[in-house]
DNA sequence: TGATCTATTACCCGATTGTGTAATTGACAG
DNA sequence: CTGTCAATTACACAATCGGGTAATAGATCA
């Protein structure tokens, strides 16, 4: 039986084509197609579809938040992102808003298609460039500490800070004076190229010198 | 002209298998094939194969290794995971020790060869499932924010801290007082149940609520 | 309309932070 | 054995931070 697709493509030609697509017997069954998604919820609510085809540039209220929108509201509608955007801010967004998948717009029909069979199938179909962007953002995630040259009793010290104590309660737990504590940070932060505590603790948090649990 | 391929597998069916799904005519050209990684630096630098496919249950140092070896010494060779492991922490060791696709043990021939080629056009081929785990972990790192109920305001002047600018600064950027800036903090700390600026930075980044790019 | 919330400014005051300079000790390398 | 480096302490001084208190104005809500 086929499957029930909702499309929301602002360019006219683009959503017919898509319509036109999966339309004769490509085994899925298009039951809206609109310009925009301002009234997301309403039509989804209406039309019940299995799966939504989501454009992310439409005048109104976007994309983006039409997958939340959806999504906070049908949690078990699979929608799939299609759109030209490939920067990791978009990308992870859309993910974060609860997108199932993400294609390019230039992805060819037939894998258009399969992408959207796999869809259906539980997985999470991405094109080539996006998958390669996610892999990257993990591995990313996880880079060792570039090391800023950092001695053990600096890193000591500076872990101490991102925990949030004060130059006096580091002084106690380190058992050494406020002073020394004062100079190693001083050191710290010449050698973090920062000049205030906060910007240290962003810096070390960022890079990953520090881990909090 | 056909793409070089290194296999490691130990099970001899499964490893001749692939062997032949690899030969006639596929566009691809195998170039060795091993029942365990124990030598795959020796190996990958004499066969030099342009992709590996890469089990992760053999005898030895096991796949995980055996792509972070062949990784580090030969970051251009595409590694793609070949396994029955589909658990969380599995499949994202092998991203991080730099897989570049992660395809379960259940995946038709048809498909597993697509997945090579798509590997070799530089995308992260996975199976359905895997996609759908990757989506998932993406979300869950990055949800908790809101419930600090900060305004629109609060986490801008946050943010503001976080990158590392003092009171005066912020006090510039956002074109108002200082004093207006510290009652602001001063609000933030409260919500963020912290009690200076390294913390609320610590907090913030822990938590995603401000994220540095 | 009155209550609440957000954003704003102001002032006081003590505590904390950050810089500079200087000196001592022990460890380790050349 | 001499120089370098990590770790340590000390002191002085300026700037910043953080708390408390209070007040105003606009927006939103009931």
């Amino acid at each position: 039986m086929a499957s029930t697709i909702l499309i929301y493509e602002d360019n006219t030609r683009l959503r017919q084509s898509l319509e036109l697509l999966l339309s004769e017997g490509s085994g899925f069954d298009v039951v809206g197609a609109f310009p925009d998604c301002d009234d997301a919820e309403g039509q989804v609510g209406r039309l019940q579809p299995e799966m939504v085809v989501m454009d992310i540039d439409m005048p109104g209220i976007g994309g983006i938040e039409g997958v939340r929108v959806i999504k906070s509201n049908f949690p078990e509608v699979k929608v799939i992102m299609h759109t030209v955007f490939d920067d990791d801010n978009r990308i992870f967004e859309c993910i974060c808003a609860g997108a199932d998948g993400y294609l390019l717009k230039n992805t060819s029909p037939v894998k258009f298609i399969q992408s959207l069979e796999e869809l259906g199938e539980g997985g999470a179909p991405m094109s080539p460039f996006i998958a390669q962007k996610v892999f990257q953002h993990f591995r990313q995630q996880n880079i060792i500490a570039e090391s800023f040259n950092l001695t053990g009793r600096e890193k000591e010290i500076l872990e101490h800070l991102v925990k949030g104590n004060s130059y006096k309660m580091i002084a106690d737990k380190c058992a050494v004076s406020v002073d020394t504590v004062k100079k190693h940070l001083q050191n710290i932060y010449h050698k973090l190229h920062v000049s205030c505590g906060t910007e240290a603790v962003a810096k070390a948090l960022q890079h990953k010198i520090i881990r909090l649990d």
